[in-house]
DNA sequence: ACCGACAAGTAGCCTAGCTACGTATGAAGG
DNA sequence: CCTTCATACGTAGCTAGGCTACTTGTCGGT
């Protein structure tokens, strides 16, 4: 999938990823790789910088620790991000219905086998 | 509807709108704003430009006409366009899909009064 | 005479994801 | 022992593409 897709919708995935609990930001990326089945395999570069967005924005805290000698930063969802997520979401549905309605009705139901 | 979620499907939204037959610019602003029950209203600013590059793609050919003394330029879908919405089209699938698979099941199917 | 709808367009900005790096540890393999 | 790969973090700079704000022009109504 195009990647560049995703284009404000990301903010979205990583609240709603670590509303299933705290991680950090290479379980993160896997986590995203793993629950879309590989299809969203996202470059850290893009990750970590999303990360500090929403931190900066304060839907998240992190915090450092150490696991088998790496540092690992842990990011967890607050109740701003957790209100954020909400209104992400009212949000995605509105768009995908609303951009459904041109591109959904004409997709040919299923090829099957 | 905050318009910058459109990012990168907004090629496929206009393709969508011009397979219904040809149309003019502004005829097309005014389609998307109608279709999706206001909620997208676009400006200028953003169709004119993707219109050209879809025409530089060769998505779409446009020919100038003159109506009640007004110049309009319409759009009309060329092969490879259809072929192009196609694509799109399957793109946005996997997209919302996989999307979808984070965001979707949590929803509250609806706020009753 | 003026204003609003119709109709087209551009220059320049800004957001945000991507590419391509760089750093460091631990485990596995030769 | 040394290399390589997975784990883990990060940043600088590029780029795409939609948006803001603006310009030009006709026509119809007041």
């Amino acid at each position: 999938m195009k990647a560049q897709s995703l284009h404000g919708h990301l903010d979205a995935l990583l609240l709603a990823v670590l509303e299933r609990g705290a991680l950090h930001g290479y379980a993160i990326i896997e986590a995203l790789r793993a629950r879309s089945d590989g299809s969203l395999d996202l470059p850290t570069g893009t990750i970590y910088p999303a990360l500090r967005r929403l931190e900066r924005a304060g839907h998240v805290v992190s915090s450092w620790s150490t696991v088998n000698g790496r540092e690992r930063r842990t990011y967890e969802l607050t109740d701003s991000g957790r209100r954020a997520l909400a209104v992400q979401r009212q949000g995605w549905h509105e768009f995908s219905a609303t951009v459904g309605r041109f591109l959904g009705p004409d997709t040919p139901p299923a090829t099957p086998v």
